[in-house]
DNA sequence: CTGTATCCCGGGTGATACTG
DNA sequence: CAGTATCACCCGGGATACAG
């Protein structure tokens, strides 16, 4: 029977909503831009850049990012452990427009 | 006490949060789409070119973006009733980013 | 035609505790 | 340090009926 749930899994309708799945999020535009500043980043440093997210949607987040292969995840096998975070070639092709949002944020905000 | 719920109305913690908060949501990017390609469209069709939103959400979706000045709103008091929405000029100011992310994203849909 | 008004559900998100 | 695990909550969003 399957039901057809109308769940976020569904097939996208066009391009912008592809594109919107993958960077809309409540985190995933401030991860872009963190790394962008920030080239590499550890998870705890993330954490840290972002303030007010806790480590259960920071780990979601990206995972979902690196599925996407938006970012790059080096892991140090070591004690205490240490992972590193990096925009990937595909991420990277974001950050002009994050740039774009960014300035636009800047100069609305100033004026609201 | 109020007991600071954690709602969305927080203030944003940055520019790029501010503006993810003001075109993120589901619909609001193929909305600010539709209405570059067409210039102006009434409620009906714009219903229609969403295909899968009901009159809920694109109401309580033009509102929001009505209210962030990303859209104007024209009304005919005549009967039948008649409502053209087209984009500001604010909104025109996202065109290219939406742009630009749909251009990302068929690319990347055609790849994966 | 252009919306309002309800009801309701799922899951996205938060808080907290715990692990290797 | 870098995560997992669990519980609980809220609200985004869907379905449906109705109104001016």
């Amino acid at each position: 029977m399957k039901k057809e749930g109308k769940k976020c899994s569904d097939a996208p309708t066009c391009s912008v909503d592809y594109a919107f799945r993958r960077i809309g999020g409540k985190y995933k535009g401030r991860i872009l831009w963190a790394l962008h500043e920030n080239t590499i980043l550890r998870y705890g440093e993330l954490g840290r850049n972002l303030a007010d997210i806790t480590t259960k949607m920071l780990t979601q987040t990206l995972k979902e990012m690196e599925k996407d292969k938006l970012i790059n995840r080096k892991v140090y096998h070591q004690v205490p452990p240490k992972v590193e975070y990096s925009l990937s070639e595909i991420g990277k092709e974001l950050i002009p427009f994050i740039n774009y949002l960014k300035e636009w944020g800047d100069k609305k905000m100033g004026r609201i």
